[in-house]
This record gives structure tokens, C-alpha cells and sequence, in this order.
DNA sequence: AATGAATGAGGCTTCATTCAT
DNA sequence: GATGAATGAAGCCTCATTCAT
């Protein structure tokens, strides 16, 4: 069948990417846990490199497939910053691997790193999008900066999903720790910590 | 002063890991950085992997201790937390390589990878303490559960501050980008995003 | 035309051949330029040495009857040496892809390069014939060896083609270019460097 | 000793390159041949083209160097040109490794050939010197271009020395073989081939 | 204390060749 | 006849580490 081999380099070159992270990974592990010898994975890709960066821009692509999906047509804004909420922590801790490639491979001056940064950007726009039309519409406080807002709270949400799989003492079903933390990370972002006067 | 050379490789050591990534950066590199021979790295550290956590231990350490000091004896919760803000975003956005290496060097099953998440947790729970200390004084609302509250806190402000330090295009002197950050996360943290009915 | 894939081969490998030598040249190339998949070489010809030697040994063959042609039947020793000058260098600079191969796959233990030398001796050979014809006629002043004096001719002849062809800073169109060195050569085998007193 | 490892491998390689010209030498067998460490070689050379280009850098400036040396102060031209042709051939004889090289390697686009060439134009002006002077005071022939007759020239010696190394059937001491290459280019470039009138 | 030459295991990549379609 | 995906042996190069001085 067409791509099946790609398919199943790059399915394997996932795991061992997230596993050793990019420099310790080796192509010869990819293309044992894939099954092909090492001459195919460089007869489908030109090197390490760009089967990595094709792998990150896949996940990314993917990650924001779902969100959107997810996100629907959902008008109020709250609803809508829970809907993102969930869905991205849902797809990062589903895609632990990926999530974890994306917060250690991302800073620095190398090429891919800057492309990395940008796709970060795009998911930091989509809960910046959020904050601004709830500021529109009144429901959200107006921020100093929106994007900066958007920042702190992706930063939040990955790296509370990554320190969570990488607890080795968490405990209880995926869909339980998923919405732990959704929850969790819902009441900062919309109440913020402080007990408000007007509040019960 | 006493281990002078030692200093010498220790800063050297600080500028190429945090440029290179531990994986990439060369030992030859952190020598021909400090002017010293390769081998007098090996007489004082015993390799790589020794230099490196070295560094890192350092870095947290140090860490901790501004931190302690800057948050002094406040015993007003909410002060405290703007302290330990203030001191957090601070140190890390003047040690932006140590703070690349702690979010990228972190998540793996490496001893090493291991330890960093120790020390990260480290800060964790000093965010965690005033939590509780502020939900005990009953000023901050009770969490579901303060240690994951303060672990999307530490995610928020390391990445804020990491891609601070990324953006190309970020203008101001150092000083107002950290209280701008400062501001901006203490504003989602303490308050949220939403309106809440009571407040003006 | 028969064998018109088997053509397209022939003529994309000497290109491909001459642009990069034996060891360089890839069959991915060669497949490339001649429009073919790369099973298709290896349809017609066992490897890539039985390509390349076919290759050589055709330029020779169409060498040495390009040269024989041009001597056609001609008597005089000398006319016979300047036709068979004029041939060699016309055909040589005409295929300095060939040319270039000839001189450079030639040396070494390899069989190919044996082959390739037994073809150079060919060559050399033909140059013997007419020198020892020469001195019979007593036209030609006797050699001490007339295999070397062929061959130093022969080295002569290609060398010059050589340098000619990779002479970037080379005027004048193709014609203008063999004449010259035509006329060069033959001035110097015939006559030497060393003005004899019995010529004007 | 100073350079001891270095004279060593460079030693190693002219005979590893010459054995099996530049693409087929293995920086394996070099390190073999010289009895250190793959790596060493790697110290000291960026890799196998700067050893290779070094290599050949040090065969030329050797090769002029003694041919220098061999021609003194001779002032009579036709003595220069026999002390020239005397010196060029003992040193490509004795190297007929570095001939091989210099023949096999010196045609194509890649820079290091380009290099190759140039040196190879270094030796034809040391001809073309020796040509000038002579048609100067009047005891050469004045050419048509000395450039291109040295050029012949060159090409003459060179493949009448590869030649003779690549014979299988090639009978005497390298004295005599010299000597007789040496007498034989002498006669052909000296008076030709021709049967002057004015001469016995 | 310091040096830097030497090491060699390990990893990336290339490419001639095969073979099922 | 022709294809092109797949293979894996082979080779170049890197770099952490050692050690004699």
C-alpha cells in the first residue's frame, strides 16, 4: 500500500525521538523499531534531521487539527477557553512523546528550533484569539498583553503535563488524570488563586 | 582566589552547555572558551556528564537561595507570592542559559534528567508552600491541589521567560521586560482571566 | 532504433562518467540523465563497472577508426604521422570526456585499468608503426626505442588536449583551438626545439 | 620528536592514495599503514581531502625544489633543458606514486583538482623558461607558443614515466630505465623525429 | 596542576545492487 | 522490458576520554 512504509518510519521514529530526545536518538534504532533497514529510512527522508522536523511539523499539524475540531463553533468565550483547555492537554498527554520533543527542542539558534518556536506561536495565538474576543465581549478581563497571557498559560499546560507523566507515583485512568489537571488548570487561568470579595 | 581555573571552566562550561544543548556542546569548546587544555577539564571534573550536573546543581542552588532572600520573612501570602515572582522570573531571565537547560534538559529517563526534575520540583514546592499557607490564612482559595496549581505556575513563568529570551523582536531594557512578565503573570495568577462579578 | 534505451544509457553514462570520474559517477545519476529507472541500467548492463568499461571500450574502438580513416592510405611517413596527429587530437578534444577518463582511469592494478592501458598501447602503437616505417623509408631519424618515443608522443598529445580543455581563460572555437595544437605538436616531434644548423 | 606521527601518516598516505587513488584510499588503511588510530589521522588533518591536498602540496614543492636544485646555474639552454628533463623524470620515477596522482587527479571541476592544475602549470613554466631563454639566444627554434610546447613536453615525460612504471615486462635497474626515458625524450624533444638535411 | 597528542567506539550517510511487480 | 522501493555493507568523521609528560 502507498506510504506504508513511511508510515511506519515515522510512527517508530517518534518513540525513539521522545525517548532520547533528538541527539541521542539513533537512526539505527528508528529503523530497527520500524522494521526496514537503515538504507529505507534514508531513501524515504534525506537525513535525521529532516525526518525529525517532518515529524514535529506533523504532530503540530495534527495537535491543531484536533483543537480546532474540538474547539468547534463554540461562541462564548469562557466555553471556548475550556473547550482549547482540554484539548490540549488532552493531545499533549496523549502525545506525551510529542509534548515533551516540543518543550526540549525548542529553544536554541539551530534552524528547526526557530521553526519550532513558530509553530509554539500558532498554538499560543489560538488561546490568544480566546482571550481577546472574551476581552471584547466583556466576560475576560482585559489583559496588559494578551499574547503574554497566552504564553504563561500554554507554558502551564505543558509543563503540567509533562511533570505529570513523568510522576512516577501518578496514579488512577488516563481520562482521570487528563481531567485533573484540566480542571486544575482551569480554575487558575478563569478565578486565578486569590479569593475575590464579591465572590461566595 | 582559590580554584580559579575551576571558575574559569565552571563559566565556560555555563555559556557553551546552555548554547549547544548538553548533547551537542563539546568539551573541546568549553576548554578553548575558558584557555585552559582539554585535559585540565578531566584533572578537575570527571567528565562530561559530572561537569555538567555540576553546573546544574549550582545553578539551582543559587536559584533557591535569591529566592529565599528576595522573599525575606514577608508573612502577607499574597506579597509573598509577588516575592517569589519577582525572584523566580528574575534569576531566570538573567540565567536564560540555565533556564533553557532546566526546561530542555529536564524530561527523560537519564539519572541526570531525573535529578533536574528533583530540583525543579524543588521549586515547585516553594510556590506550593505559599499556596498553602494562603489557602490556610484563607486569602487564597483552596485548590484542588495546590502541588499541580504550583507546578502550572513554574511552567507558566519558565516558559514566559524562555520565550522572552527567544523573541527576536522583544524591545525595552531588562528591567521592564522581567517587570512586564512579572506583572503579566502575577495579573493571571492572582486574579484569572475572568470578570468576577464582585469586583470593579 | 534498436536498443534506443540501451543508447540513452550509453551516452547520459559518458557524460556522467567524464563529469566525475569512475569512483564519483553514481548509477542515480546516470538513471537520472538518461530519463531511465534505475533498474533499467541494471537491465542492460551487469554493474556499474561493466557499464563503464563498455563505455571505453567503445570510445577507443571509435577512436582508433576515426584515426585509421583519416591516415586513409597515405604513403609518406610524414604526411602519415601529421594525419594521424591531426586525428588523434581531433578526436581526443572532441570527446575530452573521454579523453580525461582515458588518462585518468588508466593507472592502477585494478583490470579495468590494465584494460584500459592495453588500449592506450593500441594507440601507441599506431604512432610506432608509422616512426618505424619512417626510419626504413630513412625519412625518420632512427629511434633508440620506438615503443617509447610512441608513447612520449602519445603523452604529449593527450596531456596537451588535456590542459587545453580545462584551460579556462582558452579562446578561439574548437577548430581554431585543435589547429593550433596541431600545429604545435607536429612542430615539435618533427622538427625538436634545437635549431640545427643545416635548415635556414 | 616533533611531528614524528605526522611524517608518519603523511608517509602512509602517498603510498594508501597512490595504491588506490583518492576515492578508493580509505582513511582506514592509511591508519593501518602508519600504525595509529583512526583518529590521529583526524587530529592532525580535517579529513581526507586536506590530507590528500596536503599531501600533494608537499610532492610538488618537493619536486620543484630538486628540480631546481638539479638545474643549478647552468647558463647554456640545451644543457638546462637535459638537466630539466633528467630531473623530472628521476623524481616522477622515484614517486611514481605522486606521477600517478599528479596524471589521475588533476582533471575535473572539483577544487582540489583545480589546485592540482595549477601546480602542474607551475612545472610547464619551468619548461617554458627554459624554451624563452633559448629561442632568446638563439640556439632553440622559436615556437609557436612555448607554453603549449611545454605543455607537450610535460605531457611527454610524465606519461613516458607512468608507463614505464606500469609495465609489467620492463627489464634493468631504475638507473637505467631513467637513463634511457631521459635519452629518449632528449632525442625526440632535441631534434624531432625528422632527418634534418644539414645534419650527418 | 596542567597539557595536548592519541585513541577508538559509535553514528550518520552513501550508493551499488537486488527483486517483486 | 522497465520500474523503484528496499537493502546493508562500507566509509567518513566526531568527540569523550585517557595518559605520559
Amino acid at each position: 500500500m502507498r506510504g506504508e512504509t513511511i508510515e511506519q518510519i515515522f510512527h517508530s521514529a517518534v518513540e525513539v525521538f521522545a525517548h532520547s530526545g533528538f541527539e541521542r536518538a539513533k537512526i539505527d534504532d528508528v529503523a530497527r523499531h520500524a522494521g526496514v533497514a537503515k538504507g529505507t529510512i534514508y531513501y524515504h527522508f534525506k537525513g535525521k534531521e529532516e525526518l525529525f522536523v517532518a515529524l514535529m511539523r506533523d504532530g503540530m499539524e495534527k495537535m491543531t487539527e484536533q483543537i480546532h475540531r474540538q474547539m468547534g463553533r463554540e461562541p462564548d468565550p469562557l466555553r471556548r477557553l475550556r473547550a482549547l483547555l482540554q484539548a490540549q492537554v488532552e493531545y499533549l498527554y496523549e502525545h506525551g512523546t510529542f509534548a515533551k520533543l516540543l518543550l526540549s527542542e525548542s529553544w536554541g539558534s539551530v534552524e528547526r528550533q526557530q521553526e519550532f518556536r513558530a509553530k509554539i506561536r500558532e498554538l499560543v495565538e489560538l488561546i490568544e484569539e480566546v482571550l481577546i474576543q472574551g476581552a471584547e465581549e466583556g466576560s475576560f478581563r482585559p489583559q496588559m498583553s494578551h499574547h503574554d497571557t497566552a504564553v504563561a498559560m500554554f507554558g502551564a499546560i505543558s509543563v503540567s503535563v509533562l511533570q505529570d507523566l513523568f510522576s512516577p507515583e501518578r496514579t488512577g485512568t488516563r481520562e482521570e488524570r487528563v481531567a485533573g489537571l484540566v480542571a486544575n488548570l482551569e480554575k487558575l487561568f478563569v478565578d486565578g488563586v486569590v479569593v475575590s470579595k464579591g465572590k461566595t
